[in-house]
RNA sequence: GUGGGUGUAGCUCAGUUGGUUAGAGCGCCGGGUUGUGGACCCGGAGGUCGCGGGUUCAAUUCCCGUCACUCACCCCA
C-alpha cells in the first residue's frame, strides 16, 4: 500500500463544507476591501526565499523543500506567500497597475516541520498584501480585514497583539544596545539564544525558556529607540484600531520570525487551539522590494493559517446542505422515466441523484435515506402509466401525487420552500 | 532535530497476570415474502492483534529494534 506523505493530509468530502465557508469568507471579505486575487506559482527559485525570509531563519535553515531542477538550478516549494507576490510584482511592474496594489491569495504552502496539532508539512494560507503606501490607514485597513475575517467566522478566544519594530535604522541602534545588554548575561541564556545574539538578537526577546525570560526582563525596549516618525506612525495605527473598536494588546516582545518585517507587526492567537495557537500574523515590510532588487516600495500584509481556522471554527458556521431530490425509478417503465426526469431536473438547476445499484422501491428508499435526501420522487410502472409521480418528503413522510408534465416546476417550488 | 503517548475488525475501543476457535458498540451485507427508508428482531461477512528479531514448550500479551500515528519542545500561520 502506498501511503500519503507525513504531514500532508487529504481533505475528505466530509471536510469540504468547512473549507468552503472559510474560503468563501476570505474571497468575499478581501474583495469587499478592494483586494484582487493573484495566483502565484507553488515553486520558485530557492534564492527568492533565502533573500526575502532571511538565511538565518528556521524556515530557510531547516524547513524548506528544496530540490534541483534538471538543469541543476535550485528550486523550492513555497514556504509562504509574500515572497512570490513581491517577486511577481517587481517582475511585471505591477506598481503601474492601479488595480494591483491590493492583492490576496489562497493556497498551499510547504514546510518540512515535525507535524503536530495545527501544524502540517502542506498547509494552506489566506494572505493579503497592500503595496505602495506608508500611510498608517493602510496598516489599520489590513488589520481590520484580518480581524473581520475571524469575527465573521465567529472564532472564539481571539487575542490581537501589536508591536512596532521601527525603521531599520531604529532597529540597528537598538540591536547594538540589546547586544551590549545581553553579552554579560550570556551564561543565563539557553543555547539557542546564545546563537541568536549573533544571528538575530531580537528573537532572544521572543524566547519562551523561563531563564531567558528572567534574564531579559530589564532589557532595553525597542519602543524607546523608535524615531519620531516611527512613533507617530505607530500611534496613528493604534488610534485607528481604537476608532474601529478593534481590541488589541501591546506586546513589545512581539518579533516576527521572518527577517523582512519592519514598523507595524501583529499576531492573532486563538486560545482554543493548543500549542500552535498563532492563527494569523503579519506586518509591514517596507524594505523587501529593495532586498529583492526592485524599487524601494512600502508594503504591508498578513497571512492566516486556514487549517488552524478550521480547527477553531464553530459547528454553527457550517452551512446546511442545499435541498435536493432523490429520483427512485423502478420497474421497466419507471426506471426509464426516472432517468429522463433526472436529466430534466438537472437542466433547470435542481440537484438530483439516484442509486444505480438499487432496483426495488425498498432499496431505493434505503439508499435515499442513507444519502439523507430530503425528498424522493417515486416513479414506478403504475405511476408512469397514469402520467404522474409521487413526491415523498422524507422527514414528514408526507406524499403528494404530482402530474409528470409539470413535475419539474413543482419540484422547484417545493425545494425552494 | 529532541522528548512523551499510542498501534487489536471499515470506525471507536475492550481484552489476554504468556496457554486451544481474540471480543463489544457502531458501520457493512442478507432476512423479517408480493411497491415505501430510519426503529426493532434474527443471521452473516470481516482481524498475519503495525512490522522484524529475541526470551519461552508456547508470544497478540514480556524484552529489544523499527516504522507509523499522535501530542509537546522548537518554530510558525
Amino acid at each position: 500500500m502506498i501511503r500519503g506523505i507525513k504531514g500532508v493530509k487529504d481533505i475528505p468530502p466530509s471536510q469540504i463544507p468547512k473549507w468552503s465557508v472559510v474560503e468563501k469568507t476570505a474571497h468575499q471579505l478581501a474583495q469587499g476591501y478592494g483586494f484582487k486575487e493573484i495566483r502565484i506559482p507553488i515553486f520558485e527559485p530557492t534564492e527568492l526565499y533565502i533573500r526575502s525570509i532571511g538565511g538565518a531563519t528556521d524556515i530557510v535553515e531547516k524547513e524548506m523543500y528544496t530540490f534541483l531542477d534538471r538543469d541543476g538550478s535550485s528550486l523550492t516549494l513555497r514556504p509562504e506567500g509574500t515572497a512570490g507576490v513581491v517577486r511577481s510584482f517587481i517582475e511585471h511592474n505591477l506598481i503601474n497597475e492601479p488595480t494591483c496594489k491590493k492583492l490576496y491569495y489562497i493556497g498551499p504552502m510547504f514546510r518540512h516541520e515535525r507535524p503536530q496539532a495545527g501544524r502540517f508539512r502542506q498547509f494552506h494560507q489566506f494572505g493579503v498584501e497592500m503595496v505602495g503606501t506608508t500611510n498608517p490607514y493602510a496598516d489599520i485597513e489590513v488589520i481590520s480585514l484580518l480581524w473581520r475575517f475571524f469575527s465573521s467566522l465567529e472564532l472564539p478566544g481571539l487575542t490581537l497583539e501589536v508591536n512596532s519594530l521601527g525603521e531599520s535604522s531604529d532597529r540597528q541602534v537598538y540591536k547594538e544596545n540589546l547586544v551590549t545588554f545581553l553579552n554579560p548575561k550570556i551564561e543565563q541564556l539557553c543555547g539557542n539564544c546564545r546563537r541568536r545574539i549573533d544571528t538575530n538578537p531580537l528573537r532572544v526577546l521572543d524566547c519562551k525558556v523561563p531563564q531567558c525570560r528572567t534574564a531579559t526582563e530589564d532589557a532595553p525596549k525597542l519602543t524607546d529607540f523608535l524615531s519620531q516618525t516611527s512613533k507617530d506612525h505607530f500611534n496613528q495605527v493604534l488610534t485607528g484600531l481604537d476608532t474601529l473598536s478593534i481590541p488589541y494588546n501591546l506586546n513589545s516582545r512581539l518579533v516576527r520570525g521572518l527577517d523582512y518585517y519592519s514598523m507595524t507587526t501583529f499576531e492573532v492567537s486563538c486560545s482554543s487551539l493548543g500549542a500552535q495557537n498563532a492563527i494569523g500574523a503579519g506586518g509591514r515590510y517596507d524594505g523587501l522590494f529593495e532586498t529583492l532588487g526592485g524599487k524601494s516600495t512600502p508594503a504591508i500584509g498578513f497571512a492566516i493559517g486556514l487549517e488552524r481556522v478550521l480547527l477553531a471554527l464553530p459547528e454553527s458556521m457550517i452551512p446546511h446542505p442545499k435541498p435536493w431530490v432523490f429520483v427512485a425509478g423502478f420497474g421497466p417503465l419507471g426506471s426509464q422515466a426516472g432517468f429522463s426526469m433526472m436529466d430534466t431536473l438537472r437542466s433547470i438547476g435542481i440537484t438530483a441523484n439516484t442509486d444505480h445499484n438499487a432496483s426495488s422501491l425498498k432499496s431505493l428508499l434505503k439508499s435515499a435515506d442513507r444519502l439523507s435526501a430530503p425528498f424522493v420522487l417515486i416513479l414506478g410502472d403504475d405511476e408512469v402509466s397514469q402520467h404522474h409521480a409521487i413526491l415523498r418528503n422524507m422527514q414528514t413522510k408526507a406524499q403528494e401525487i404530482i402530474p409528470l408534465s409539470t413535475a419539474s416546476f413543482t419540484l422547484k417550488d417545493r425545494l425552494s420552500g
